[in-house]
DNA sequence: ACACCTGTATTAGTGTTGTAGTACACACGG
DNA sequence: CCGTGTGTACTACAACACTAATACAGGTGT
C-alpha cells in the first residue's frame, strides 16, 4: 500500500508534505504506534527526490518526538505518543482554535458553521480510525 | 489607544504578525469596516521597523482584499468585508479544521477538549465584539 | 568477517524571504 | 501653487529554506 504521494509543484515544500501525511496517517490510525516506516532511501526512490529531503522530513518528526529513528534497522512510529501536560496541551488547543476562530471570521463563517466544520473534520478521522 | 505590538525575535515574521493582528481586530470587531488605519510611515515610526515593513503587510492585505489603501489618504479596512461564495467557504472551512483535528490529536486532545477550546476562541470574539 | 541494510554528517548550490534604504508620484489643504 | 501628508516602486543585501550530492558510520543477518 502506499503511504504517500506528493506534489513538488505545490509550492508547499516537499519534506512538509511528509510530515503532514505522517500526522494525518497517525491522527487517522492508518499509522500506529511502533509501526515502522518506509526506509529514508526506499521513500526517497519510490517519491523520486533526494534522500536528504526524507531525512529531513524525518528528522524533524523525531525532533517533535512522532517518530524513533533506528540506524540499521529503520524508522519508527513512537511507541507511546508524546503526552502533553494537560495545561500546556490546553493552551496550544487555545492557539490552534484561535486560528481556526480568526481565519473562518475572515471568509464570513458564523459560529455554527465554524462548529459543524470541525464535526465534520473530526468524525472523518474517527471514521479512519475504526 | 496602541492597536499593535510586535515582538522582533519571535521567529514570525515581522509583516505577518502585522496582518495578524489586523486579521484579529477585524474577526474581534476592534476594527471595523471603514475605520482608518494607522498610515505606514506613523505605524513604522512607532514599532521601530521600516516603512517598507509595513508597506508589505498592508499590501497583502490589501491583495487579500481585507483593507483598501489609497494614495495620499491612507488606509482603510475595506467597506464590505470580501463575501466568499458558499461553497468555496465550506471547502476553505474544512482545511482549516482539518488542520486543527489533526494537529490537535498530535499533542493528544480528544474530541471534547478540542471542541472545548474552539468554544472559548469563539467566545473570546463574540465577548469583544459586543 | 562480510555484504548490505540502515541513518548521519558535511558541503554546496539555488532560490526565496524579510528587511532596509532611497527616490518617486499622487492627494489634500493652506 | 506649494508643502506635507500619503502610498508606490525600485534596488540591495543578508539570512534562511530547500534540495541535492557525496561520503561516512553504526546495525543486522548470513
Amino acid at each position: 500500500m502506499l503511504l504517500f504521494t506528493i506534489n513538488p509543484h505545490s509550492g508547499m515544500p516537499v519534506y512538509r508534505q511528509i510530515m503532514d501525511q505522517v500526522r494525518y496517517h497517525l491522527a487517522a490510525g492508518t499509522l500506529v504506534p511502533g509501526q515502522q516506516l518506509p526506509s529514508i532511501r526506499e521513500l526517497a526512490h519510490t517519491l523520486a527526490v533526494n534522500p536528504a529531503t526524507i531525512a529531513k522530513a524525518y528528522g524533524e518528526l523525531e525532533h517533535d518526538g512522532v517518530i524513533e529513528m533506528q540506524r540499521g534497522r529503520g524508522a519508527f512510529v513512537h511507541a507511546q505518543p508524546p503526552s502533553m501536560p494537560r495545561d500546556q496541551r490546553r493552551q496550544r488547543l487555545r492557539t490552534l482554535a484561535d486560528r481556526l476562530a480568526v481565519e473562518a471570521r475572515q471568509v464570513g463563517a458564523d459560529d455554527t458553521e465554524i462548529r459543524a466544520a470541525l464535526d465534520q473534520a473530526l468524525a472523518q478521522l474517527n471514521r479512519k480510525r475504526s
